[in-house]
DNA sequence: CTGTTGCTGTAACCCTGGTTGCTGCCGCTC
DNA sequence: GAGCGGCAGCAACCAGGGTTACAGCAACAG
């Protein structure tokens, strides 16, 4: 990558989680070593093949990562990416290839270089191992809560545990959740589309959300956490 | 702990993924700070409040870790240890407290630090924090098989594929899977007891598996494969 | 020997939620 | 403006599997 391109990217990732300990001049360094990608938007990216060799950081846009059952065609989304997020984590750790799909959800972006070229950064840079670490350890938090999910509660609490985590960010615009289709939100509750359709016109009729635009509301909050089965333990 | 104490263990522990790489006297110098306890079978052990504080390791027995539904009683086991392996990866790696149940399925024994003391031992022996970091990484693996699971395929799929898994070991004895009643089973695959039965018997008047003595054998490996809708990846 | 406890084996019941298939609606392109 | 693709909105159907309840057994304790 040429500098200036290694300068612009610098802003934006300077402030993300994987790179917020390092000095301007190590992440520049780095980035001059990377590999730079455009995604257009619902394609699917990072091939396997590929995907074994390198270790990818996405510096924009929105990307998830699914497995996919063999034969029915269902998947479902195992943790979707964002700007700062890393890929690749488990095969950057333990040299085996992991196999599962990344599909962009929006025009994206990302950096990239090879797994033997993040282990020296790694050793040169503890902060960064440290932080990768880190990351490796709330994917595992995410994980253990989706299985949790998955085990223990029905669909509809499935959807209203998601739109919490999701709805109740300060963000105007719906956070993550932003833009996605029915289609989009079942994978991510491990369901299918026309049982999230039939859920989320329950909820609207309860008056515990509204729709506008495509774009969901939480009006009755309580209600919403009551249907999650859940206490706010993370809003303490 | 006393130095004989000290010495008997690292007969056991020395061998296990998390020592290999260490000197005989580092681990000895560890086992020296660790308090070792024993628990009786079926018990519920590392209490949350105290799993705050410290990181544990299995030295004899089996402990699973399990998920549970806030009313209904219903529970997931996460994973399951044996002996060698840790407990509380999670808060060692970010501070943070990880809700969740142990429990003894076996008489156990474990030796355990406080997380602060581990912390210095990893910045001592490399060796030791990256195979805790390679642990993590394999936990993520077995989560995300479970996610994948629960979420694609049916129950029966689901137990042909923890049979597989645990019962195609060279082992006699049935691996991690011996001496387990249907209940933990059903938890292993996020079921309940009942279903299991039904199951387990559909598959034995199928000719897949046999029991003796409460003691499952696979007779039909092409079959429970199939029924597991996976293919053998892990044994090429 | 008998009561108790824990596990397996079933059967009846029924509900969540997945499947299929079709109708509009919107926005795009040709 | 006609045609087409993507998406929300339904309705009918049905099955996997969870719930409840109980019977038969073995192991063990009193």
């Amino acid at each position: 990558m040429t500098p200036t391109d290694a300068d612009a990217l610098l802003v934006h990732l300077s402030g993300t989680p994987l790179f917020q300990d390092l000095t301007d001049a190590a992440i520049h360094d780095m980035l001059r070593h990377m590999r730079r990608e455009h995604w257009q938007k619902r394609a699917q990216v990072m091939p396997a093949a590929e995907t074994a060799e390198r270790f990818y950081v996405l510096s924009a846009g929105r990307v998830r990562i699914e497995a996919e059952h063999p034969t029915s065609g269902r998947a479902v989304t195992l943790y979707l990416l964002a700007t700062g997020d890393g890929h690749n984590l488990i095969t950057l750790f333990d040299g085996q290839p992991h196999r599962v799909l990344a599909e962009t959800l929006d025009a994206a972006e990302a950096v990239s270089a090879p797994i033997s070229l993040w282990h020296a950064w790694m050793q040169q840079h503890p902060a960064l191992r440290s932080a990768l670490v880190r990351t490796a350890v709330m994917r595992l938090r995410e994980l253990t809560e989706l299985a949790e999910d998955l085990a223990l509660h029905e669909t509809s609490a499935r959807l209203a545990h998601l739109l919490l985590r999701h709805l109740d960010s300060e963000q105007p615009s719906g956070g993550l959740l932003h833009g996605l289709v029915h289609e989009d939100i079942a994978r991510l509750i491990g369901s299918v589309r026309v049982v999230v359709n039939r859920l989320l016109n329950r909820f609207k009729q309860e008056g515990v959300i509204v729709t506008e635009a495509g774009h969901i509301h939480i009006t009755d909050l309580e209600a919403l956490l009551h249907k999650a089965e859940r206490h706010l333990h993370r809003h303490d």
